[in-house]
DNA sequence: AGGATCCATAACCAGGAAGTTATGGATAAA
DNA sequence: TTTATCCATAACTTCCTGGTTATGGATCCT
């Protein structure tokens, strides 16, 4: 299977990247700047964390004269989304297999 | 909001932990001992695995004589799935007012 | 009872990760 | 051409976490 979502669930498990991270959902591009306003960390711990997401691929930049925007790319959460409902399935499997032997130990 | 997707993706985010979980899920009930035997690790780092998977409110445990049986508790994943849904609808939403945008401009 | 097995906890160690300050390169402004 | 701003990188520090071994309590077997 894909190793993909490792990287993914170790990018997003930190609060602050992943505050960044909500924050580009929600409000679209935004430049280094404008994001350390409001991270509560220093430009360059901003800038990491920038690097960290978009070596997952959650993050796209754009260069525009001496500031960088940056914007959340929306299909990257999708191994999340595989795994989880992969890791469902599994249980739902097991629950049918339960509910079939409860039925024919019925009969 | 719920803080609560933090805890999920700080224990889902080691390696060897999320198999653990992985293996609960697709296998059921197992042994602290059957899973020590398939981790690589020692049996007191999967014993503290079992337990960060416990306070994560990913696994359940059942004492059982002198053996502990661990299970993947199937609606811990819920609030996973509830995060990634709000991120993807957020730029859902903004790609719908880009459509909008676009639209108005055209006529 | 005595020995073996299963698991959890304690104590410790090493590596990594997130934060900081310092700095420099590139672009915009004066 | 200076000067200021924006961002990235480097160098360093601190702390957390995942791993280990050692140990002990509880239970099963003989």
């Amino acid at each position: 299977m894909a190793p993909a979502p490792d990287l993914l669930f170790r990018t997003l498990a930190d609060p602050t990247r992943r505050a960044i991270f909500e924050r580009l959902c929600r409000e679209g591009e935004q430049t280094v700047g404008a994001l350390t306003a409001t991270s509560g960390v220093s430009q360059p711990a901003v800038s990491k964390h920038l690097g960290a997401l978009k070596q997952a691929g959650l993050v796209r930049d754009r260069h525009e004269g001496r500031q960088t925007h940056y914007s959340a790319q929306p299909g990257a959460l999708d191994p999340l989304i595989d795994w989880t409902s992969q890791m469902a399935s599994f249980w739902q499997r097991r629950l049918d297999a339960l509910d079939d032997l409860l039925k024919r130990m019925d009969q």
